[in-house]
RNA sequence: GUCUCCUUCGUCUAGAGGUCUAGGACACCGCCCUUUCACGGCGACAACAUGGGUUCAAAUCCCGUAGGAGACGCCA
């Protein structure tokens, strides 16, 4: 295979869909699986949408998810002269034309088509005019071929014929003489060498209309691979409607970028029976081959559970580093030490770098209230239970997990109650709550002053009543 | 409406005519582990849209039907 180019080409009219994303991981994949460049394009022609802030968020998000892309990203709106030049030189050579066509006369006819139960088509009424029409500014129309059948052989959906018969004569340049989107990507992706296209199946009726540019411009036309999109839970275009729907928000619901790669990648695409899936093996087995043609539904669940994989896959420190913006004052020295301390079994319980901020909470202050179910562990025994095991580590010297584990079971087994008992009274006292990890290891992450600081606010709380 | 594409457990998928009593993963349910909740381990439930062919044999090939999606812009 020659070498291979491929492109990324969003427009910066919003933020990056999950989708997109995905698209452009497969680019990545691909490009990175045969040795070839990555490209990335914006597709600002749309200035009225597009905006500087949402061009930076994009390179941020490829970025973050550690997609990079090789030479100076091609800004579209740079090159309007040159697609502008292409279309008149098709002009003057026949394969294009002036359409003076009102867009009023166009939408009726199309209605009337559509009322007909027929399908609408521009029938080339200004095709054949030798003599401009004056006080209309025209748009430039391509000579479509209209006999004959456009055959692909896409790289995921196979080969896909269409009659000619049914393209008509798309617009090139608009009556202000600007190019439309048709032109411009079969002029960029041409002269950005691009071997393979690889885009959403939402473009795959648009590359016949495309392949006609080609055609008429004498260019190679590249390989395409029209990859499904991605559906909501429902079954419709996975939207704003589902929640979550730009990378971006995936990010800031705590979700890590490699169990996003992951999880899109196995969207659709699968190596056998796997299911982790690192970057290196991405890039080694990626293939069109394995990629589905039906369209797949985006499941939060397993999005999840990847991230709770790739969750305690991370070192503590990365994940530190994950959570200290999350909080709001920030934390001191003494936070921070008791913090790192508690990620290691933190990590194994929670499902995001939001679960893992809110269960470290309890390194980070005393409990400011208890939970309803508290009181149900602070019962007159509950809190001589708790005053014994106070005393005890106030005894100790050094607070050791299994030692405090040791010492409690014995304290339970003197009052011939089960463990659990005073467990959960220390873990009420200590976190508020009674869901955390071991309490004899909070003990001992806590230290023997803020240990007991807590406990005793915990007896005052509830001898007072 | 027209054109194009799609259809295996609830979801993501394995499956390239016999190895399918259809495999894995997530979710759900149950059990074990256990100081709580998780993690982890074990197990259960659960699918070839439908009707016809072709064939000794079909989830796999062909045709029809139904359902779904996308495209049909002087948007990208």
């Amino acid at each position: 295979m020659a070498s291979v180019r491929v492109r990324f080409a969003p427009s910066p009219t919003g933020v990056l869909h999950i989708g997109s994303v995905r698209t452009a991981l497969f680019n990545w994949l691909f490009a990175r699986h045969n040795g070839g460049k990555f490209l990335l394009r914006i597709e600002d022609t749309d200035k009225l949408r597009s905006t500087d802030e949402n061009t930076k968020s994009i390179f941020e998000i490829l970025r973050w998810l550690n997609i990079d892309w090789d030479e100076e990203p091609v800004i579209q709106s740079h090159n309007i002269e040159r697609h502008k030049e292409i279309a008149h030189n098709l002009v003057e050579n026949g394969l294009a034309y002036y359409c003076y066509c009102k867009p009023e006369e166009l939408a009726a006819k199309k209605e009337e088509a559509l009322k007909a139960g027929k399908s609408y088509k521009y029938d080339g009424k200004c095709r054949d005019l030798t003599k401009p029409v004056p006080g209309i500014n025209p748009v430039i129309r391509l000579k479509a071929e209209n006999d004959g059948k456009t055959k692909i052989n896409d790289m995921v959906q196979g080969e896909v014929t269409v009659d000619n018969a049914q393209l008509d004569d798309l617009v090139l340049l608009r009556s202000d003489g600007t190019p439309t989107y048709m032109l411009s990507v079969v002029v960029d992706d041409h002269d950005m060498g691009v071997t393979h296209v690889i885009r959403g199946d939402d473009h795959l009726t648009n590359t016949f209309r495309q392949i006609q540019i080609y055609k008429a411009c004498g260019w190679d036309i590249p390989q395409f691979g029209h990859i499904p999109l991605i559906y909501g839970p429902d079954g419709a275009k996975l939207s704003k409607r589902h929640g979550a729907s730009s990378a971006e928000d995936y990010r800031k619901l705590g979700y890590l970028p490699e169990a996003i790669s992951n999880y899109l990648l196995r969207l659709g695409w699968s190596h056998g029976d796997d299911e982790i899936i690192s970057r290196a093996q991405a890039i080694e087995w990626f293939s069109f081959d394995n990629v589905g043609k039906s369209p797949s539904r985006f499941d939060m669940n397993k999005l999840q559970n990847l991230n709770a994989h790739y969750l305690k896959e991370r070192s503590d420190e990365s994940l530190m580093q994950c959570i200290l913006p999350l909080y709001k004052p920030g934390l001191d020295d003494i936070q921070k030490a008791r913090v790192m301390k508690g990620i290691k079994s933190l990590k194994t319980r929670a499902k995001t770098i939001i679960d893992l901020a809110n269960d470290a909470k309890i390194y980070v202050n005393a409990p400011e209230t208890y939970t309803e179910d508290c009181s149900k562990y602070a019962t007159s025994s509950h809190l001589e239970w708790i005053r014994e095991v106070r005393k005890t580590i106030d005894g100790l010297d050094a607070l050791r997990e299994q030692e405090i584990c040791e010492k409690v079971k014995n304290c339970a087994e003197q009052h011939k109650v089960k463990l659990v008992e005073v467990a959960q009274a220390m873990r009420a006292a200590l976190c508020g709550k009674l869901i955390s990890p071991s309490v004899f290891e909070i003990v001992e992450i806590l230290g023997k002053q803020e240990t007991l600081k807590r406990i005793d606010a915990f007896i005052a709380h509830f001898d007072e009543r």
